[in-house]
DNA sequence: ATAAATGAAACAACCGTTTGCGTTTATGAG
DNA sequence: CTCATAAACGCAAACGGTTGTTTCATTTAT
């Protein structure tokens, strides 16, 4: 009774046709007779055939995978955006192959080798933090293999993507804040080396001077996402005289860092200080002292997004020769979500 | 400057040997002169040449690809085994592709339909939550791809599996319960197709009866993990007369959603009621109420675990015959981690 | 009755790589 | 000078499926 994987040269055999017969009944081939496609198609059903996918994408040349890269999944940001993705590979009958690259430059570039030679027909990436140079991405072009960044994205004018827009958000943060009557704003930011982490300061400053606020550089701190960092970053703000009312943080995760250090230092959270941040995680619903306000950023958007416009340039491409002038630029507007505080 | 993928066709063409000597040359084969092995091996390494994987694989009849298959990605339980996966499998030179079956039987089916129509070589799954009938993933025995279950595991002895040891860590949870003073604990359980529910259900009786404390049946209530179910079975424990000391939650999520519930009926956490649940999560380090302690069950331990023996399985494989005998069913023990309460 | 047209199925090439086996050429022994 | 031997390489098949071309047997038209 043992159940081996059947081809077509075995129904191909049990039948007595030739193994081109078979695949063009299966396919329903008008130069094939009613009867024998009948014939095929019914032992095909009871055998369970299920034609090879190895052997298929071989031949096509195609492999009928895209790779995900991304810094890691345990962030819920990335892993909805995961299913973002997927939600749209299945439609198109693809699967997905992900990689995390642990924020690590070493660890993506060899990944990127490995999916390179898993031949993936496309790529969606979110860079690792340190990303600075970005050979090994853009050489996928050389290969044919287009690529998609989101979130992560790098500063190339030359490539697809899809990123939130950080002004947005961080001006409707820092609006909020001054309506609530803040004047003395504090940012822990990334990386300088993130794009993103430019323009958050960017859109700080701008949001700040329309409303006629000075602007105190020595209120923005950069950190690595770390929790020590984030602590250090803390406490070099609380230092300050007069301290800052408010601070802004890149994401939620170094929020709650550093709502703990405030906490620590006998700091009254929403009273003598308060944090807006970036993601809007659902574990902060859970929290007696969750950050005042977080910018949603949709990352289930973002990532299905980037995953239409890879299997637009996967469609074009079979058909055209490519035509690789529009580059998308995407920008997906955050939005200010006020959390209920207890 | 077109970059094309080269095969080893092209390397022979430029060099005038034939395919097979090229392959050869790059494999070292001693049956080709050191002059042409040098020539061969010079200019794959200029030309970039790296062998079509689809070709290899689809010859060598493996994809060198195994499949995971989670109840979703979100719980940071399953991320981590997922790196536990892939860590290894990175050792064996495997890629891994994931599949999110959202707790749903209908999606599992499907999800596993498409690995084996890819071929996958090995399969590691996590079922979901409602699966009683297992003959989807059984059959996939009959194609010859081994399959090894880790966490959520199915109730057959005649699969591998990988899985924490539910009565260790309940009878750690309940003794420190019962030291801490409480003689009344409740348990909100999962739904009760869930085999670990009934080992839970099983050890808490008999933790109890080692201590000689009288059983009482409405203590324990079964959910379907949603918060709403939590909220209801929270209701349901505190209506009781007298009220639980204490309760004992199939995991974190459902802990965080009955601290929350017990909070809004103005009962004092860890003062009028203690919460002890499975499962440990960094986040709850973030909060003012966590559970009072909690079953770390290392994810990553046992997903790695399971991908050792599915490597295994796939080495034997190739070597003898399937040698069906001797089904692992690893246990791995639980450990009350207590928290820092402030 | 014979040629042409049509329908149904087989043949063969191809995708890139590996590998058993056969062929060529040079080498050394007898 | 011949012949066995080994070294170095080429040939061809195979993996499973698709598809352009060919073959063969009918049917249809003349």
């Amino acid at each position: 009774m043992e159940n081996k994987i059947i081809t077509l040269k075995e129904i191909a055999r049990r039948l007595n046709f030739s193994v081109s017969t078979v695949s063009r009944a299966l396919h329903n081939h008008p130069s094939i007779g009613l009867r024998t496609t009948a014939q095929v198609q019914k032992l095909a059903a009871e055998l369970n055939y299920e034609p090879n996918q190895t052997a298929l994408l071989f031949k096509q040349q195609k492999t009928n995978i895209i790779g995900i890269i991304v810094p890691n999944l345990k962030e819920e940001f990335f892993s909805q955006g995961i299913s973002g993705i997927e939600d749209v590979a299945k439609q198109y009958k693809y699967n997905v192959i992900i990689g995390q690259s642990h924020d690590e430059v070493a660890q993506e570039k060899q990944i990127i080798t490995a999916m390179k030679n898993q031949r993936v027909d496309g790529l969606i990436v979110s860079i690792s933090k340190y990303t600075q140079n970005y050979d090994h991405l853009t050489d996928m072009g050389k290969y044919n293999i287009p690529i998609v960044f989101f979130d992560r994205v790098p500063d190339l004018s030359t490539v697809h993507k899809v990123h939130s827009d950080i002004s947005s958000g961080t001006n409707q943060a820092i609006s909020f804040l001054i309506k609530k009557g803040h004047k003395r704003i504090g940012v822990i930011n990334g990386p300088e080396e993130m794009k993103s982490c430019e323009e958050r300061k960017n859109a700080y400053m701008e949001a700040l001077k329309k409303k006629r606020i000075k602007i105190d550089l020595s209120l923005i701190v950069s950190t690595d996402l770390t929790p020590e960092k984030t602590y250090e970053a803390m406490d070099q703000l609380l230092r300050l005289k007069p301290r800052p009312t408010a601070i802004l943080t890149i994401n939620d995760y170094v929020a709650l860092d550093a709502i703990q250090f405030s906490r620590k230092a006998k700091l009254k959270i929403n009273k003598d200080i308060c944090f807006v941040s970036y993601a809007n995680l659902p574990i902060t619903s859970y929290l007696d002292f969750p950050p005042l306000a977080s910018v949603e950023q949709f990352p289930y958007q973002q990532a299905k997004k980037a995953a239409e416009i890879l299997f637009h340039l996967l469609d074009k491409e079979a058909k055209t020769d490519k035509s690789e002038y529009d580059f998308q630029n995407i920008l997906i507007d955050g939005q200010l979500v006020i959390n209920k505080i207890k």
